[in-house]
DNA sequence: CTGAAAGCGCTTACAG
DNA sequence: CTGAAAGCGCTTACAG
């Protein structure tokens, strides 16, 4: 842990103002473009400016100011697909406003959690949005933040916080999901992935149940198989569920990864996804159109959300960030119909409440 | 393009130094656990910060030492997976040599990319780790970068630079991957995607060529198909591909996007890789594990390569950066043999070089 | 229109 | 062992 990143020479302002003859604050009057400066001592500035490579030093600029114009992005899982298009949301969005992104990892791990989040503080960013690692904890969160910094939660609810959090809307997600399928004929449909401790996990199990029983199906409480969402797990569910529920024959998964996990295992059993059983997923990752077959899934577009996210959290920093309390704010999700890992179940009507399938990918709301 | 996060009244060494009664200077000293300061008024001193939550003002201390904490990380596309495990690796190696990350997106536009690096610029980062936008020219970044930071390009060639380059060994990863299909029996074997404006294209086809060759085979012409490293053509290519070339039985692709897109397109042509057909990939992304059939390709693990070069970038920063040239640094790859991809050919021997099939996936060096 | 001065929060010789 | 002072690069009232 050592950090010695000596910084070149670099010009600065003195530097330009003994060149033009002025002082430093004419300089800075004059590159901020100051309509209190001489048009052309203001060009001569400018000039030198551009020819000494002049780049303004914000870090200075800024504890001048007393502002910043950095956010932290704290980030679970930058390898999954999901998160990572969420980053490149966010980012893109705080460029958009003039911020920039300063980056932490944690791995899913809450320790290495709170090291970022610690250090990620020392530089003094406007506003933390965190998408939160597994396990953490509000109040060892409350210690490391306290009650200064505008902090959006998002995507995972954190036990204890009171922060805003941002989620898609993961209850009507699951609904709809559940109705695609019932549209389709199913009537036995298994709720598999995730557990029960997590709070999106929940709400789309929330959401699977409405839809079962305002269909009037009573649903079986061994339709729910939890397991932690990732592949191998799902895909060692999907060679089970035949033996164990031989009369289900659609899955609503917790998210995209659990489907395709699923789909594997279940091929691995001898049935196909597709054709002998239906499989819906939820956050529609890039893998899911891709799969073979693709996967019908419930998104909220994570690059969507990313920038949802930034534009929540610029609000808060351009308003000065009164806290009113907790606020929840839900994104809406689309349901992305892709029947080729939808079959209809055998003899039923196919029709799927007003979503056509066009062959190609389309999304309904 | 607005920024004015207005940063809340922190607790700075001054409210420390008064509620203990000392100094800031040796409030200063105490919190760094100087050896010179007394460790009673030490004690003191840590626990009024921990007390009144101070967090140290990195950008202030970083400003009065002249240093910087901080590398700015360009990357071209964060939503593809392996430029977002690369991005990961980065981050995780630079965190755990105490840097922060500071991230831009370029969304693959070069014009953006000027943006973000100037914006990234301003916040004095000791170093660049820059993986380029697609049609980004060495002479532009030149006058944006000057010669002061150390800078790393990374994954691909920028036309015109002359900076440190990490690249995965294109050349001898292809051949591998080559060698790989020629030992299955296959012989008349396409390469598929890719630009020959793209550096690593042109090595990977180099490499392609030199096994062909050296088993005596000719390569011909046709064999090259070309397209943008993008699903959608890489499929559009797989439907024409068995009416084009109906004798070629493999395809050694530019990277695993164009595998998958190549397989996919395949099928629409009742082609089915795997069994009818052999394809390998490049840059092992998890999609290529979770793909039917799972793809066989070549890798340096995207994770690995962005922790190599955070490594190369803090050797030059922490070495005081001196340029000796430009330095070119290879990293070493390796075939990942995932059988279902790669069906021998009907009636040849099986030997894949000493690469076993174990049933599971497996690394051959 | 321009400059001298103070100050953001910190660190570092230099006295005591 | 501790404190006063200077200074990192910038901005902002305040005089002139």
């Amino acid at each position: 842990m050592t950090a010695t990143g000596r910084a070149k020479a670099r010009t600065t302002m003195v530097d330009i103002a003994s060149v033009c003859g002025v002082s430093v604050a004419t300089v800075s009057l004059a590159l901020r473009g100051s309509p209190l400066v001489n048009e052309q001592t203001r060009e001569r500035v400018e000039r030198a400016s551009e020819r000494l490579g002049y780049v303004r030093n914000r870090s200075a600029a800024n504890l001048r100011r007393r502002v910043s114009t950095s956010v932290a992005l704290v980030i679970n899982d930058l390898a999954n697909p999901f998160f990572a298009e969420f980053a490149a949301g966010v980012d893109e969005a705080l460029a958009a406003a003039g911020y920039i992104t300063l980056l932490g990892g944690t791995g899913e791990s809450p320790d290495r959690q709170d090291v970022v989040i610690r250090s990620l503080m020392e530089h003094s960013p406007a506003a933390l949005i965190l998408s939160p690692a597994e396990g953490s904890f509000g109040s060892n969160l409350h210690s490391l933040l306290g009650y200064l910094l505008p902090t959006l939660v998002s995507n995972r609810e954190v036990a204890g916080g009171d922060w805003d959090f941002l989620v898609c809307d993961n209850r009507y997600g699951a609904h709809l999901a559940t109705r695609h399928l019932l549209a389709l004929g199913h009537e036995r449909i298994a709720f598999v992935g995730g557990h029960r401790s997590s709070s999106s996990c929940r709400e789309r199990h929330r959401g699977y149940m409405d839809a079962l029983v305002s269909s009037c199906i009573l649903p079986h409480d061994a339709w729910v198989m939890e397991c932690a969402p990732v592949r191998d797990e799902a895909a060692a569910l999907g060679r089970q569920l035949p033996g164990l529920l031989p009369d289900v024959t659609a899955a609503v998964c917790y998210n995209d990864i659990v489907a395709l996990g699923l789909m594997q295992g279940l091929a691995a059993s001898g049935v196909q996804a597709g054709r002998d059983f239906a499989v819906t997923g939820f956050d529609d990752i890039d893998e899911a159109a891709l799969f073979s077959p693709p996967l019908t899934t419930v998104s909220a577009g994570p690059g969507a959300l990313g920038r949802r996210a930034a534009e929540l959290i610029l609000e808060q920093i351009e308003g000065g960030h009164h806290r009113e309390g907790e606020r929840k704010i839900v994104a809406p999700v689309e349901l992305v119909v892709r029947s080729s890992s939808c079959p209809p179940l055998h003899g039923a009507s196919t029709s799927t409440d007003g979503a056509r399938d066009t062959g190609k990918d389309m999304k309904a709301p």
